[in-house]
DNA sequence: GTTGAAGTTAAAGTGAACTTGAGCGCAAGG
DNA sequence: CCTTGCGCTCAAGTTCACTTTAACTTCAAC
């Protein structure tokens, strides 16, 4: 790998649209990888913006840094991947999307019936329902999976209310 | 109001389905009141139920606490709001919802079209796009609104590059 | 009266995905 | 040579929507 085909910290930042911070902590999550020049600055093959570039997707998507991870962990480390591997491993996000698409319509399904008729109310209703707290534990399908959930760090599985 | 109309804490808990750090939580952001006993517990009417309701709700439609406050200052304060009331609070979700529908049909859209060429490339492709740093800046529909790409807090613009 | 459950406060913690800041070294251009 | 700017590391900060903890007080039942 001659050096002159490897790009610098500010080339990447430019090209790629990420903030140096941000690809700095990619590499330190192990998303993507860095050469060191002789006084220890980053020197990126050219092939990072490639895969910078599926992050960006991945991230739009709604995946987390670990899932990115382990999809990018799929590419094949003996060869440069090629528009095949991009695809296999992109390629049930359309089936993730689905999901979020139709969960949404779910969602408006029962605004409509509920919020439509004024209820809102926390025993019939299923739209505000809790739904582990007054429903049954599981049952029926979610409203809305946890990738649509505005995520709340803390709140990992549902309130499970005053023990 | 008669004080024996008035609930406790455990009482909402268990009705609401939300946790009692989160409905103090909600108290100390003004999205809901609370009267006092004389030894300092809280006493809640009954209508909180329905607002705590209405909270989930626009949780899962993903309207921040911000958001929610602004649109429960909207009922009015002089009498008890109606079913017309939480209607017309109500009525444009179905508008946001439809507008995270469409984004994800576009997003898929993009994913069919980009990532099933396997290019992804950062200059070519919407998708991976950054948007602002490679393309016209605020032109064009953006494939995904702010209320879906996932919230990174301190990502409150889209990246700007290094100046 | 004693006990345990339920309530109170204020302050600190949580997690993800980064950013910011302090305090450095190094590089390139005039 | 000197400045300007890019780059480095490591630690700490940021946001949101809560939860957890510590250290009490009060209520209800026995």
């Amino acid at each position: 790998m001659d050096p002159r085909d490897l790009m610098s910290m500010g080339e990447v930042t430019s090209r790629s649209g990420f903030a140096a911070s941000a690809i700095r902590y990619y590499e330190s999550e192990g998303l993507i990888e860095a050469h060191r020049s002789s006084t220890g600055q980053r020197r990126f093959e050219r092939n990072v913006l490639r895969r910078l570039g599926f992050i960006r997707a991945a991230s739009n998507v709604g995946l987390s840094i670990e899932e990115i991870r382990s999809e990018l962990g799929r590419l094949p480390d003996n060869r440069t991947p090629n528009k095949a591997d991009w695809h296999r491993i992109s390629k049930h996000w359309a089936r993730r999307l689905d999901e979020q698409i139709a969960a949404l319509e779910r969602l408006k399904q029962g605004l409509d019936s509920c919020i439509g008729c004024g209820c809102l109310s926390l025993r019939s209703c299923a739209f505000s329902n809790p739904g582990d707290v007054v429903g049954a534990r599981g049952q029926g399908a979610q409203l809305l999976p946890d990738t649509l959930r505005r995520p709340h760090p803390t709140r990992r599985a549902a309130p499970t209310g005053p023990a």
